[in-house]
DNA sequence: AATGTGACATACC
DNA sequence: TGGTATGCCACAT
């Protein structure tokens, strides 16, 4: 429901398909971008999941990932949870900071979510 | 309003 | 494979 705003920040718009995410599966930061009309605020992707822990809701972000499928953005997690261990334990392959047949897990909201 | 920022994407070397 | 450079755009200050 809406109040004053009759449009969520596009960070609630990031988490929202973050969210949809189906276990497993993973995405990359353009893909999201494109689905939410802003194909080339892909940074604005990575720079919402920046705030996804300050966030109220659980966002997987682990099943987020740049374009080459590669975990750029590891880094960013807490030590305790490192993003290529959550991806493992859902079944996700991870070698060298990089899912393995990334394609195979991809996840394309605006492919997805249309059907 | 202006400036700084960035977990990208793409291009180039 | 990796560093550098540029475009891009919504959010923070």
């Amino acid at each position: 429901m809406k109040k004053k705003t009759d449009k969520y920040s596009f960070f609630e718009n990031v988490y929202e398909v973050v969210k949809l995410i189906p276990k497993g599966r993973a995405t990359s930061y353009g893909a999201i971008a494109k689905y939410l009309g802003a194909a080339r605020s892909a940074r604005m992707v990575g720079y919402a999941l920046n705030s996804c822990f300050a966030h109220a809701d659980k966002i997987p972000a682990h099943r987020v990932v740049n374009r080459n499928g590669m975990l750029t953005g590891k880094h960013h997690f807490p030590d305790e949870y490192p993003m290529d261990e959550a991806l493992r334990k859902e079944g996700i392959k991870v070698k060298d900071d990089k899912i393995v047949d990334f394609k195979a897990v991809f996840w394309d909201p605006s492919i997805e979510l249309s059907l």
